[in-house]
DNA sequence: TGCGTATATAGTGATACGCGTATACACTCA
DNA sequence: TGAGTGTATACGCGTATCACTATATACGCA
């Protein structure tokens, strides 16, 4: 958004981007490949969600560019792409976090 | 995400607000707005999509909390909460820029 | 109060998304 | 090559989302 002209082309696939954020299993992914890489099996153990979902929402953000895959023999050790990743999450959480400070000086200066 | 635990209720708050972003006509509104507020009508003739759509995303990025309304009169002007939409898009738009980069490099390295 | 304009909200049909199950594919090793 | 394990994909289903149209609401003004 530097610049004043975006196209639609454009404006879809940042869209796109924003929206392999935009699911909770997603984002529990992001937040487990925190600390390191992953395999898959890991990451199914640790979100307690089934395999097939792990795999399908995995290869999305693959695809999005927001997380990098290399096979290791059987296994496929998935890592975070980058730190932007990050950024943006704080970005939100700071968001999120100014909301609830707002709603609590409401609530109190009651 | 700056903290390693993560609610599943506040990852479902952050996924909320990204999925906020993830339409086309959702951030075209949000450049509209770069320049300073505007009316719905205004947006509407800017960004060619219907009346009831523009007024809908714009109730979305409302209670996402991106833009902020005002009454005058007969008209509501919308204009942007602050400037972190701003930078969401910005670095989505680098990676973008990267990524292209990237392409036309092995593009011309053939 | 009644009319005209600006904005918001149903209602509806088409499309997209996420999940679970089953199955296909990739790789290792005997 | 065949069995076993890890990962990816196909299919069906329920739900959410979007655009469009029509309608309702909010406001200013005569």
């Amino acid at each position: 958004m530097a610049q004043a002209k975006m196209t639609v082309e454009l404006l879809d696939l940042v869209a796109e981007r924003f929206k392999a954020l935009s699911d909770r299993g997603r984002l529990q992914l992001l937040q487990a490949l925190r600390l390191g890489p992953k395999t898959v099996t890991e990451l199914v153990q640790e979100t307690e969600m089934g395999q097939a979902n792990v795999s399908r929402h995995l290869t999305l953000l693959h695809s999005a560019g927001f997380v990098s895959r290399e096979r290791d023999g059987l296994f496929v050790r998935y890592e975070l792409a980058d730190k932007d990743v990050l950024k943006l999450c704080d970005l939100i959480c700071g968001r999120l976090e100014a909301e609830v400070s707002v709603r609590r000086k409401l609530v109190g200066g009651r």
